[in-house]
DNA sequence: CTGAAAGCGCTTACAG
DNA sequence: CTGAAAGCGCTTACAG
């Protein structure tokens, strides 16, 4: 009996229905005993159990949610799945901790143009989860305030001076100053900042983001040690390996003038590391490097990288609690924002022996 | 008007009725002017259009995909999203080509843990997506089977010998054969073969799985020139970077017994080239090493990773071709069995310059 | 302990 | 071109 309009399907599938014809019951009894059994009585439930596994019944998930009003899962959603390796380390940490909620999860992948990830988050989002995880880069307020009409939602590093919606922060300032620090400490004194793009004085009120907060940390450091941060030291690209590698080419080519470099994520550097092997020179004789993420991988390059290793669990736990006290209507009032905790990982990169 | 028992949520979201009722039309004309204008005035299209804006209006999906009788979303199944970087790789390749098609993707992240793919692949596919890319390893052919039973599935590298669903598989034993044979014209004639468990000469009709379609492939090449492949050059590991730097540590401390070796992952060629490094083994002077998967990193790496590339984009889009004409009934028969494309790729790991 | 009934939000054949 | 109605499969308060 399809309804009006509907066309077959190859294969239609077991519903309650055919769950009770089988088992002489009615639907509503066998909805009772598949949920655990309250109100039905053992030989009852013997019975229905009996009829749903032969037939192999499931439960047709579109319809409970329909009727529940709720769908209980948490949609993750990250650019890149295959960058090394930030968004994936992010997302694998991000499913468990969400399925110990009782949520499932679902990874979304987004590309890295920002307009997907509107796109993305508008279709299959529409009301196929409870709450949504994203990362905000490069969606302006507006745009995430109309996301967020429909469902919870917290961003990830979203930079805007005034929140618009729950957030969990990556320490960009704090861990680009102790990394330049640090570079300093073991003796650089022409530190150069990779994948950073000079900010100008007049800019500096104005400019938003990830990359600006990264930028006001180095020169922090450099200036505590009465160093400054031109243009000339300010290597923006793409945060990535190839981009790192095509740097290291540049520098080399040109006698390589700096010996420290500040790399905004751990793909630079293993970008870099390649790169400066191409042209035999070495690392850290040459020149340290620090990262930062901390991506599982820096510990096994040549040489490993020291990085500013976000603490991703901690990030994750923040952002589920923030959307869970929405989801359950614990928390209802301004925005939240939080910094996901972090360390600084001294490996070679960066260390002369 | 909530039914009957439900509560009431923090926010209730806007549903057909309420744009029809601000438009001053029916549901139905609302149904039809979302979804194209058939059948609707323009005058009538555009009062809709502002309607829904101005209250946000979202498709339920879960409404829209009970009545539907499909929910346009294909989930791929992986283990890991963080192991480098073969899942993350397969997810991310996966997910525009799946969009492509019309269809939603969503990543579902399972642990190693074989029973919990069976528990993810249960659980939320119930029948939320149309269909399912599951990578079989560590489940039974009868799970497998079963699993089915709700909706089209296409299993990665099931190397059950009869097939019991649709299968991509990925040239194991060509692609073991192949870098072996490399690792001999090299002048390699100590070869081991690292994640690779050791299968008697009894076993080899019985045992099935991945790991011994590689041995086969290491094996055939062996003896085509004249060596043999013994327990002691099998090396058996999990596929993950960790036990391959474990792994070159054992070798250097015995002292260096084998002057090649195929490793069954990329991942555990990475760990070797570190751990060779803590010791002072040199690659490619002391011993050549050859990975499996083709891994973007593999090109970074110091030497870069000698590879059995796995053409990603080939193995994603048999599986979608095969799963679709299952979906769309095109294909009703017996299970289909594919091998993605691959290439060897020579690099510094496996070449002395 | 069990069943009949209502309703979640949507889509579409049908009647006008 | 537009609206009233049926029904997707499920859950739960209510009546028995």
């Amino acid at each position: 009996m399809l309804p009006r309009g509907m066309k077959a399907g190859a294969k239609m599938a077991v519903t309650l229905k055919d769950v009770a014809k089988k088992a002489g019951v009615s639907p509503a009894t066998v909805s009772y005993a598949l949920r655990g059994g309250q109100y039905v009585s053992p030989a009852t439930m013997k019975k229905v159990m009996k009829a749903a596994k032969a037939l192999g019944y499931t439960t047709n998930m579109s319809a409970r949610s329909l009727r529940y009003g709720k769908t209980k899962i948490i949609e993750v959603v990250v650019h890149e799945l295959d960058i090394p390796y930030y968004y994936s380390k992010l997302a694998a940490t991000a499913v468990p901790a969400i399925n110990r909620e009782g949520y499932q999860a679902l990874v979304l992948q987004t590309g890295l143009d920002a307009g997907n990830v509107k796109e993305a988050v508008d279709g299959i989002s529409n009301q196929i989860c409870d709450g949504v995880i994203l990362n905000a880069t490069g969606i302006d307020a507006n745009e995430i305030k109309r996301l967020s009409m429909n469902r919870p939602t917290v961003l990830l590093d979203d930079c805007t001076p005034e929140p618009v919606l729950d957030t969990v922060m990556t320490p960009n300032r704090e861990g680009a100053r102790i990394a330049t620090r640090h570079l300093i400490e073991q003796g650089c004194r022409s530190v150069a900042a990779v994948g950073i793009g000079y900010v100008s004085p007049t800019a500096i009120g104005v400019q938003v983001g990830t990359s600006k907060e990264r930028f006001e940390g180095v020169r922090e450091a450099l200036a505590e040690n009465g160093m400054g941060l031109t243009e000339r030291q300010c290597l923006a690209c793409d945060w990535l390996v190839e981009p790192g590698r095509e740097i290291a080419h540049q520098l080399a080519d040109v006698g390589m003038p700096f010996d420290g470099l500040f790399c905004a994520s751990d793909s630079l550097a293993f970008g870099l590391i390649r790169g400066f092997a191409d042209r035999g020179i070495r690392v850290p004789d040459d020149v340290l490097i620090t990262g930062f993420d901390g991506i599982s991988l820096g510990e096994y390059t040549v040489p490993s990288i020291s990085t500013v290793r976000i603490d991703m669990k901690d990030l994750v736990d923040k952002a589920i609690r923030l959307l869970l006290d929405r989801i359950d209507g614990i928390y209802d009032g301004e925005p939240r924002r939080e910094v996901a905790g972090y360390d600084f990982v001294v490996r070679g990169s960066s260390t002369r022996a």
